[in-house]
RNA sequence: GGGAGCAUAGCUCAGCUGGGGGAGCACCUGCCUUACAAGCAGGGGGUCAUAGGUUCGAGCCCUAUUGUUCCCACCA
């Protein structure tokens, strides 16, 4: 470390350390059996784009917790990979060759997942590069990627696991279709948002009668599927209609009236038009009236030939044709506005359509039942807890999940059809012969499978499943799942019932959920808005400490969080200060210092002091680690160093250290080395690299931080009691600079201080510490005396409990002012002396409180009764000049 | 329609099982005191959203209200 730079500068030494831990091999772990296990899995990034502050909290944390676990003695595996993203990363793709003037199909599916793959190469390479200037400590050597052979080997056997056991079944059901990614989704995917649209009325005329029913409608375009239109059955306005026949406008079909209970009587006309190819709700009627399902669109949402003279149109412009030709015949009643949700892709955004279609689901009845037992038993706890509420509600109430995706990019579905009998045969190969007909032409099912649907198994096809291998054994189930309240449906509920159906366990203990990182208007970071803010150019002006720092203070678990870059400078400031406190110390060893002599039973109160500080701040921060109080933690290390140590320990032994004869300059030297090591071991896993560049340089620091040992409290030597003397002498200093402030006193004007106090044991701790007067508080010397006639009167006071402070200023000081000043001070002791009165006077304090409160109580009410006396003396004094 | 969060200093937010409300930034005063001006010392500033309740004692627990954010459901 040069000693010279007053100025941290992280570039210099984060990539640097890095490469030396990874190549030192500190990030692997190994199925040691005489260790604790500790697993935290990485929740894979999409190898779409780069790293956003979302994954740089979320790694942060994950990095924290390994780390201190490491240091605690686990074998510690955190691991590493990204995700494939079938839907995101092909849609980028696509985007990407229509750049280029490339179409999907022209280029064939063997040409695409080429590119496809290459792309993974770049992307993927970019973002372990990233997660490397996060200072991520993960197990390099075991990264996994979604689609990597042994995960796409546990895809295989998991579907064909589920498909075996019935729980995975192909059928035709409404699913949600984007038009533009151009497949199905799940419920899960599809994006719900208020958007004002239209209410069409729109009347069908009734067979063979005169006049119409009138149907109001948001999709009028959707008509042309319509296979009946439904009443309530208990709606006295159109009991009549029930079994009779509506002619359908622009189509010129008779469909049916039928009774549903579905129908609301109070909403709109009380009568629905029924598309089961188009509307969830119609198709559960449709079934249960045995109704026709006619499609009406394409795969891109243009109109198909059932829509005859509008086919091929875009269903918007479809809508506003029929709608015109509807109005032109009269059949347009009213247009209302009407607030409604659309939902939308939740990958590009456009508007998605219901629709009837042949695909693969997942039965998820009986799986969600033991998910949501784990959670209830407390087998896998979330943190805050209120996420289990979240998470509770969805799973119990969760539909068939659609995991057919008609894409190109993922697992192929390992279904097989037979071109003869249409056979459907589940395996790991493509069969040979049909195992109905003896067939021999057989095709795959061309779709691939939602991409979080290898995400779930994710906790332990990353080890090994499903082959029964030692790292599953040791490893799993894993720790910890941190990660954004934004994705529990999507993956930990999925990796939950997967997890627990497969491997018989609950992948994770706990789920450490964090909140959304937003801008700081409080925005939530998007592309389109543009005010995303990257990681890495924070990390190349502040440093990786830096930003660490910003997202884990002052922040809570579950809450949202905004990124402000004033608390990124506060973190660059924090680390400033370590180096030049650093600096400091390293200043005063003047060769490579040898403490094996000190004797640790004679330090001075300064020492004794801020090693009892340790100790509390050792045993405080690893509880709130322990309990997931990551931001408590950095806040009281934060404080430990900067005030405790920098701004009064060390000013505390700064004339020890100056003073090269003074035979206690080593002890000072040895505890300041002790306690910044000590620091800087509690602060390694929120800001890795400046800790460990501090610790290095130190005396007695092992080969690295990473793998020294985490500290404990040193129950072997307590010193609360003497920290209690050093705290009585930083009070008075404290008052001191506190009054001479008050009244304006240059610090280079020196005085006496005159101490009194009849409590021996009090003067002799003052009269010890004359140093620190002279040093912190503008002391020329100091005095101690056991009564107060001695004392010049012409003096300013300063009574604290138990002793009073005097410094002989007449002539700076205006005697009615310091009258009138302790007079208020008088008035506050009483105060307070009432208010101690007053609570023991309550009987019921008294008698209900715990004893120690009470007593303490006692203690302030004779405190301040003291101190009241001691004022009211010193007025009587100075009203006498 | 159901559920959850938030409301604390000028701003952004902490505040663990109830026992005298804190930090960072901003502001005011004085300091280039040889580790650090990315700093030091001192200071001002809060009816802890409102109203009730429980308790010896409430920012914290309970009830209601107001404002605000989000999630789920999807009545065309």
């Amino acid at each position: 470390m040069k000693i010279l730079e007053t100025k941290y500068d992280p570039k210099a030494i984060e990539d640097r350390l890095y490469s030396i831990w990874e190549q030192k091999g500190y990030f692997k772990a190994k199925a040691d059996k005489t260790k604790k296990p500790f697993t935290v899995m990485m929740p894979p990034p999409n190898i779409t784009g780069q790293l956003h502050m979302g994954h740089a909290i979320d790694n942060t944390m994950q990095d924290i917790l390994v780390r201190m676990k490491r240091m605690q003695g686990y074998s510690a595996l955190w691991l590493p990979g990204t995700d494939h993203a079938s839907i995101a990363t092909e849609a980028k793709i696509v985007e990407s060759m229509r750049k280029e003037g490339i179409n999907k199909h022209d280029l064939g599916r063997d040409e695409f997942l080429k590119r496809a793959w290459a792309w993974r190469e770049k992307y993927g390479t970019r973002i372990v590069e990233q997660l490397k200037k996060m200072g991520s400590s993960c197990d390099w050597s075991r990264e996994r990627f979604t689609m990597d052979e042994g995960l796409s080997k546990a895809v295989v056997k998991a579907f064909i696991y589920l498909y075996n056991k019935g729980l995975i079944y192909r059928g035709e059901k409404i699913i949600n279709w984007c038009p533009v990614c151009g497949t199905s989704i799940s419920n899960a995917e599809v994006e719900y948002d208020e958007k004002e649209g239209s209410l069409w009325y729109i009347r069908y005329p009734i067979c063979n009668e005169e006049g119409y029913v009138t149907v109001a409608t948001t999709r009028p375009e959707t008509m042309i599927g319509d296979t009946a239109v439904a009443v309530n059955p208990n709606d006295e306005r159109y009991k009549h209609l029930i079994g009779k026949y509506v002619l359908l406008p622009l189509v010129n079909k008779e469909i049916p009236v039928i009774a549903d209970e579905y129908v609301e009587k109070d909403f709109g006309t009380g009568v629905v038009k029924i598309t089961p190819a188009h509307d969830p709700n119609d198709f559960e009627v449709g079934l249960r009236h045995n109704l026709p399902i006619i499609n009406a669109m394409n795969d891109d949402a243009t109109m198909n030939e059932n829509a005859g003279y509008y086919a091929k149109l875009d269903r918007y412009e479809a809508r506003k044709r029929m709608v015109n030709d509807l109005e032109k015949q009269g059949l347009i009643e009213k247009i209302e506005k009407h607030i409604h949700n659309v939902g939308s892709c939740y990958r590009c955004d456009s508007v998605v359509e219901p629709r009837v279609s042949t695909q693969w689901f997942v039965r998820m009845e009986p799986l969600a039942k033991p998910a949501v037992e784990v959670v209830n038993e407390g087998d896998t706890e979330f943190v805050p807890s209120r996420f289990s509420k979240i998470y509770l509600n969805w799973m119990e109430d969760c539909h068939d999940w659609c995991i057919s995706r008609q894409l190109w990019w993922g697992h192929r579905i390992p279904a097989y059809y037979c071109d003869d009998c249409g056979e459907i045969m589940v395996s790991e190969m493509m069969p040979t012969s049909c195992s109905n007909c003896k067939g021999i032409k057989i095709h795959q099912d061309e779709d691939t499978l939602d991409t979080w649907f290898s995400s779930a198994l994710w906790p332990f096809s990353t080890l090994g499943w499903p082959d029964n291998t030692e790292d599953l054994e040791y490893f799993y189930p894993t720790n910890v799942l941190v990660t954004g309240y934004d994705i529990i449906f999507f993956w930990v509920a999925r990796m939950i019932f997967s997890g627990v159906e497969y491997t018989g366990k609950t992948p994770f203990s706990k789920v450490l959920i964090h909140g959304l990182v937003r801008d700081e208007l409080g925005r939530k970071m998007s592309k389109s808005l543009g005010n995303g803010v990257d990681p890495l150019d924070i990390i190349s002006q502040y440093g990786t400490d830096a930003l660490r720092f910003s997202l884990i203070t002052g922040n809570s678990p579950g809450n949202d969080l905004r990124f402000s870059e004033t608390k990124v400078e506060a973190g660059r400031n924090f680390a400033n200060k370590i180096w030049n406190a650093t600096r400091f110390v390293l200043m005063n060893f003047d060769d490579s210092p040898d403490f094996s002599d000190i004797d640790r039973n004679n330090y001075e109160n300064p020492e004794k002091w801020i090693l009892s500080r340790l100790n509390l701040v050792i045993k405080e921060v690893t509880d709130n680690m322990e309990r997931f109080e990551l931001g408590i933690a950095l806040q009281k290390i934060y404080d430990f160093i900067w005030d405790e140590f920098c701004d009064w320990y060390i000013e505390l032994v700064k004339p020890k250290l100056y003073d090269k004869l003074n035979p206690k300059r080593k002890e000072a030297l040895y505890v300041l080395n002790y306690t910044l090591t000590n620091a800087m071991k509690l602060l390694h896993p929120f800001m890795p690299f400046i800790s460990e560049e501090i610790y290095q340089s130190l005396a007695d620091a092992d080969e690295s931080i990473m793998i020294s040992s985490w500290p404990i409290a040193d129950t072997s030597n307590d010193y609360t009691e003497y920290a209690k003397d050093m705290d009585i002498i930083m009070d008075s200093i404290k008052s001191i600079r506190n009054k001479r402030a008050e009244l304006n006193i240059d610090v280079k004007m020196k005085s006496n201080i005159f101490f009194v106090s009849d409590d021996e044991h009090l003067r002799n701790t003052i009269e010890q510490g004359e140093q620190y007067f002279i040093k912190l508080a503008s002391a020329k010397s100091i005095s101690v005396f056991k009564d107060e006639s001695t004392i010049n009167a012409n003096s300013i006071s300063i009574i604290l409990p138990g002793f009073k402070i005097f410094m002989p200023f007449k002539e700076l000081v205006n005697i009615d002012e310091e009258i009138a000043r302790l007079e208020k001070e008088y008035e506050k002791a009483i105060a307070e002396m009432q208010r101690a009165k007053s609570k023991l006077e309550n009987e019921a304090f008294v008698s209900k409180a715990p004893i120690n409160l009470v007593d303490s109580e006692k203690q302030k009410l004779k405190k301040f009764e003291d101190l009241a006396q001691d004022i009211k003396q010193s007025l009587e004094n100075l009203r006498c000049m």
